[in-house]
RNA sequence: GCCCGGAUGGUGGAAUCGGUAGACACGCAGGACUUAAAAUCCUGUGACCUGUAAAGGUUGUGCGGGUUCAAGUCCCGCUCCGGGUACCA
């Protein structure tokens, strides 16, 4: 029989369609649960790439393989279809977002489930549905509705925050404003990144480092905005902490401890000569303040006007305005050199009552620590370079811990800067009483930390380098605040029950040119007036693409709940996810976001686990190749032509070189999911993604190994829908042996997401039957089994034709039996001097003298001993034999 | 600069706890079938050397050292490539 894997596919997707055969349990008592989640996609108008089918199969097989063993499966998949390139769309033709979302949704659901995807349909979402959003929305009350309790680490209801009596009296105001300070989402004035080319607010992490917009590649600039943020540092340390107990890539975890960026140090107070305020710096170097010669405040610290001495005020501002124009581009082009101005002013430095200058420079950052620095310049290379170039004091503090004696002396001096812990020098003091010398780093920063608690002048300070998350886009497609701005300035938040707040209906698209969302053009839907006549306006930014993303496998779980935002039964049980898979980009952003909101949850008792995503696997990118000429010019892909392995150039017959790149519509290389599945069908571009290599890794796409894996089920489906090679009678033992070493290794394979020699594994076990040219019926029916996962399509309909009725998604997988595995010989390596030089068969309950007896007795050893005396037979069980000749 | 990965045949990749390097697949070569080609099937395939052959030897996992009976795997020092991050005090 022709493998005909069109007819085929076609005819299983629509039986899994009709009989709603992944539909989810809706028993919840087996306590057997498996939470399978994929990275639900952003449905752009180009489609499907390859790209999205590699995690898609990689979590099916995984979904797949786990209804077999009894578990409750949830794989839902969903669209996130809030975002910019719909908008754009709209506003160059017209068409409305929904319009565009809709369709591509429609592409993409057709698109995928014609890969054979085991997803439950019924639970479908859609962030853009306002059955959906309408409960991002109820989050974002929550949000507003809860601050931190620092003592108990854990978010409360604003009803529960405890008022200072001072604040107290002092009115109404000043509470409204307290609690505020408090809430974890807050509205505030906010300096953010503004791109000029898409009307848009971006947030730090979208902006990257050369500058540009990581949409449009345009530089960004700052602008003064009215903004929703959100308090992600104050859960800094717990979602530190929680990442320790995670089953993740080690290097994901590792770059999300980067991100929050912890430091511990201490706060110090410096008095101000001739001020009553004091300077206040974060340092992780308490230890250094006697080689602390100048301080350094930000350009937009809020002490500058009232530091900056008069006759100085003319530079500081001519800095400050030119320190303000500079774009991110500029400052890190001239991260090389420093720049800076003097103020006039001096502090006290509190350990020896030094006078030092304060300074004003862009090297430091407003939004670090407290926006001031001390100044160590022997022992830091930024104050280093600073103080060279200002000819600013340099004092060396540590004794240096190197040989070279020149280099010593150079550092005593303070002509290079060491950063390396030594004991200490010229550290003491007999007016204030502290001495550190002769201490090293370590005992050095706890003495100094003591002694400036107890003299009140600073205390020990953990600083994150995580700042407020800017929540709100200037955009209309987005998830609308439910918030309303009243003309008296007060923020009321909308009643539960008027959620959802849906999008008003628009023709035009355009956002201002001040930064205003074109949402303040709906002026039906913006202005609304209470019952005593006082008027508001609506909040007119959106939501940024997170909201949705960040809660969205909590809705899978009871997505048509219109009463709830799930039940809390269902949450109990399918929760958390057990498996979640997707690519590297969202390693920071997407999944710290989503920690933090999961946490928020889970202090409010609305979710019953304090982490969302239990195991976490990112697939590697699909690269593809490329050409390039001599002068390492790119070539489209579809211009060249191959001779005996060789590339040339078809346009002028020059040789070019094969390299490996992202796939790109210039180069020519993209490659589509529909192509391979017409050619070879949707099981071969699952194998095919699968037997590329390793899950995690990048790997380039070759046309001509998918004939590989076609080829395999070509094979496949030629032996095991013939009849004649189905046997009776006792299975061959090398057959069950194979059988048994391919159950077990497959089943191991998926356990740890290594598809590509689980597929392998299946191939050694055909070339085998092939060989042997029979095989039981009960073997047939294991090894169609253990391949339905990989290919479901082919697996379906082989089991159809060995007789059964109905699907095998939830037939048993098939059990090892470790007898067949024994084995009554064991053939054994001999290497000598570790040198492999033949192989001998010995029976496998031989211990090691004998094993090395009878080593020793074969004719082939004679050859390797001959004028040499045997020191030592090393004999490793079921490995190798080693003999030592001297 | 700092942090994290990686480097294995012509190609993608395999190798559990240190134990036969190159599984599986592509490609290539030879053969069978065919008038021929495609498809399919079979055989071979890291490099180098000896040999008509059978066979045997040397060498070999980015580079240089080391530990070990034994190193792709462990340790020390580099090179190159990829990702993240960037004046974070």
């Amino acid at each position: 029989m022709e493998y005909n894997f069109k007819q085929i596919e076609k005819k299983w997707q629509q039986y899994w369609e009709e009989n709603k055969t992944f539909k989810t349990p809706e028993d919840l008592s087996n306590p057997r649960k498996c939470y399978v989640l994929d990275m639900f996609p952003y449905p752009s108008g180009a489609g499907l790439h390859v790209g999205h089918p590699e995690g898609y199969t990689a979590t099916d097989i995984y979904a797949r393989y786990k209804r077999m063993k009894g578990f409750n499966v949830l794989h839902p998949m969903g669209w996130d279809a809030f975002g910019l390139p719909a908008e754009q769309y709209a506003i160059e033709t017209g068409t409305h977002p929904a319009v565009t979302t809709r369709k591509n949704c429609d592409t993409f659901r057709r698109q995928i489930k014609g890969l054979g995807l085991s997803y439950d349909w019924d639970k479908e979402i859609n962030t853009t549905d306002p059955k959906y959003y309408k409960w991002t929305q109820w989050i974002f009350i929550r949000l507003y509705n809860t601050w931190f309790d620092e003592v108990l680490q854990k978010g409360r209801h604003i009803s529960e925050l405890t008022i200072p009596e001072d604040i107290l009296s002092s009115g109404k105001e000043a509470v409204r404003k307290y609690t505020d300070s408090k809430r974890l989402a807050y509205y505030a004035d906010a300096l953010v990144w503004w791109c000029p080319d898409c009307r848009i607010v971006c947030s730090n992490e979208e902006v990257l480092n050369d500058g540009s917009h990581e949409k449009c590649g345009n530089i960004v600039e700052k602008k003064n905005l009215k903004q929703w943020m959100l308090r992600i540092p104050l859960y800094a340390e717990r979602l530190l902490k929680g990442i320790d107990n995670l089953d993740w890539p080690e290097g994901i975890k590792e770059m999300q401890r980067n991100w929050i960026g912890r430091s511990t140090g201490a706060e110090v107070d410096f008095k101000i000569e001739g001020m009553e305020e004091t300077l206040t710096v974060f340092t992780t170097r308490p230890d250094t303040l006697f080689g602390a010669t100048y301080m350094v405040i930000a350009p937009e610290h809020v002490l500058v006007p009232a530091i900056t001495m008069p006759g100085y005020k003319e530079s500081v501002n001519e800095y400050i305005r030119v320190a303000n124009l500079k774009s991110e581009l500029d400052r890190t082009d001239l991260a090389k050199e420093k720049t800076g101005v003097f103020t006039g002013r001096y502090a006290i430095n509190p350990v020896n009552g030094k006078r030092i200058p304060i300074w004003i420079a862009d090297y430091v950052l407003t939004g670090y620590g407290t926006g001031a620095i001390m100044a160590v310049p022997a022992h830091d290379t930024r104050d280093f370079e600073f103080a060279r170039k200002f000819g600013l004091p340099i004092v060396c503090i540590q004794e240096p811990d190197v040989e070279d004696r020149a280099r010593r002396d150079r550092i005593i001096n303070g002509d290079e800067c060491w950063t390396e812990d030594g004991s200490y020098i010229n550290s003491s003091d007999l007016s204030t009483g502290i001495d550190i010398n002769g201490l090293n780093k370590e005992a050095g920063i706890a003495r100094i930390i003591g002694w400036l608690e107890s003299k009140g002048l600073g205390k020990a300070k953990v600083n994150y380098k995580v700042r407020d998350w800017l929540f709100s886009r200037q955009r209309y497609w987005g998830e609308p605040f439910p918030v309303i701005h009243w003309e008296d300035g007060e923020i009321s938040i909308l009643d539960e029950k008027d959620l959802p707040l849906e999008l008003p209906e628009m023709e035009k698209f355009q956002p201002g040119e001040t930064g205003e969302s074109p949402l303040s053009n709906a002026v039906d839907w913006l202005e609304v007036t209470d019952q005593n006549g006082r008027r508001g306006r609506r909040e007119t930014n959106t939501m940024p693409q997170w909201a949705g993303s960040c809660w969205y496998y909590l809705r899978f779980i009871d997505p048509d709940n219109d009463e709830q935002i799930f039940d809390s039964e269902k949450e109990k049980y399918w929760m958390p996810v057990d498996l979640y898979i997707g690519g590297a980009e969202h390693a920071v952003l997407h999944l710290l976001y989503s920690r933090f909101w999961h946490k928020v949850l889970y202090d409010l008792e609305i979710v019953s686990t304090d982490e969302p995503y239990t195991r976490l696997f990112n697939q590697g990118m699909i690269l593809a190749f490329a050409y390039e000429n001599e002068a390492g010019a790119k070539i489209p892909a579809d211009q060249i032509e191959e001779r005996d392995g060789r590339f040339y150039n078809g346009e002028n017959g020059t040789e070019v070189r094969q390299i490996v790149a992202k796939m790109s519509k210039s180069l020519k290389n993209v490659v589509n999911p529909e192509d391979v599945t017409m050619r070879y069908g949707a099981d071969s571009l699952r194998l095919y993604e699968m037997f590329m290599g390793p899950l995690d890794v990048m790997k380039p796409w070759d046309d001509r190994n998918v004939k590989g894996v076609f080829n395999f089920l070509v094979r496949t489906f030629r032996f095991f829908s013939n009849d004649a090679n189905i046997s009776g009678g006792p299975e061959d033992v090398e057959i069950l042996k194979g059988l048994h070493k391919t159950i077990r290794k497959v089943e191991e394979d998926i356990g740890t997401l290594k598809f590509n020699t689980a597929i392998s594994e299946m191939m050694i076990f055909l070339n085998l039957v092939y060989k042997k040219g029979k095989v039981t019926r009960e073997t047939a029916r294991s090894f169609i089994l253990i391949l339905s996962p990989f290919a479901p399509h082919l697996g379906e309909e082989l089991w159809q034709l060995l007789g059964h009725e109905s699907t095998l998604a939830y037939e048993s997988w098939p059990g090892v039996n470790e007898e067949y595995l024994k084995a009554d010989i064991v053939e054994y390596p001999v290497s000598f001097n570790g040198k492999m030089r033949f192989k001998i068969e010995v029976p496998a309950n031989l211990d090691r003298d004998e094993i090395a007896r009878k080593v020793l007795a074969d004719e082939r050893a004679g050859k390797w001993l001959a004028d040499k005396s045997v020191k030592n037979v090393i004999v490793v069980p079921d490995k190798i034999v080693n003999v030592v000749t001297r």
